[in-house]
DNA sequence: CCAAACACCGATTGACGGTCGGTTTTACTC
DNA sequence: GAGTAAAACCGACCGTCAATCGGTGTTTGG
């Protein structure tokens, strides 16, 4: 097998629509993620069950029949995709730019919130304090 | 003012090695891609023209008329643009999950390179200094 | 067994990137 | 100034992919 790298797929806008409201609401049938985001889009059942199809069909939800009705949850968390997605697109800017990439992201940290700056201070720490024992 | 959603445009695999050339290489014309990286690929000079094209109308690249020739350089940076990318991402996922993108990157981090993280902590230690004095 | 509920298939549309062929424009050279 | 070669430009086609839905099976509950 040839390590297939793990791409976390690009998702449109319903997919991710619909990823959030499972994420969120935990599971639901097509006709249930219907009437939560399809309604207010003016979109057809058929459009969601296609769209609840082709994510499960990326893996990123998984589903049991109930009835005759599939029930569908996400299979990959939201914190897991996300890191996915994130560890994708920095895996590829650290490719000589690590400076810059560190860089702009304390950068877009504090833009996002000053407070999360000590957050990743007491994580970066932490981190190496744990790198200390054994390497050097 | 809210921001203009500054969308870094998504690059397609050509796109991004064009980019990665004249970031490196600084400026060219077609021909100079094209021999660059368009021979190995086995493909006409026209398409090396269609994308620096592309990659011009979508504002990444400048242009300067040499002769009848184009001569492109990058209009914007590749930290810049990584700015961006990163920046696009780490907005979507700020929302709610803060915590855990903070999380996730000092993961990526030292992933990267243990030594990265000892950058990544002074950075951090140097902006909460700032904050606490008055801007400017 | 029949009808409703639901799944599945196939087709269409609209973006986009990659890829070129063919045409027009441009700029030197004689 | 005409001729020519270089390069730009235009338009077209293909492949991929998400969104969208109509039509057709399939399952189930009464």
């Amino acid at each position: 097998m040839t390590a297939g790298p793990v791409r976390p797929p690009q998702l449109g806008a319903l997919e991710a629509a619909v990823m959030a409201y499972l994420w969120s609401g935990g599971e639901g049938d097509a006709k249930t993620v219907h009437a939560a985001l399809g309604k207010r889009r003016g979109i057809t059942l058929n459009t969601i069950q296609s769209t609840l199809k082709r994510l499960f069909e990326k893996g990123l939800l998984g589903r049991d029949k109930v009835s005759h009705a599939h029930v569908y949850r996400a299979q990959v968390s939201r914190e897991e995709f996300h890191r996915d997605l994130l560890g994708e697109l920095v895996g590829d800017l650290m490719h000589g730019q690590a400076e810059a990439v560190v860089a702009a992201f304390v950068d877009l940290t504090e833009r996002a919130g000053p407070e999360h700056l000590a957050r990743l201070e007491a994580l970066v720490a932490e981190r190496r304090r744990q790198l200390g024992r054994g390497s050097e």
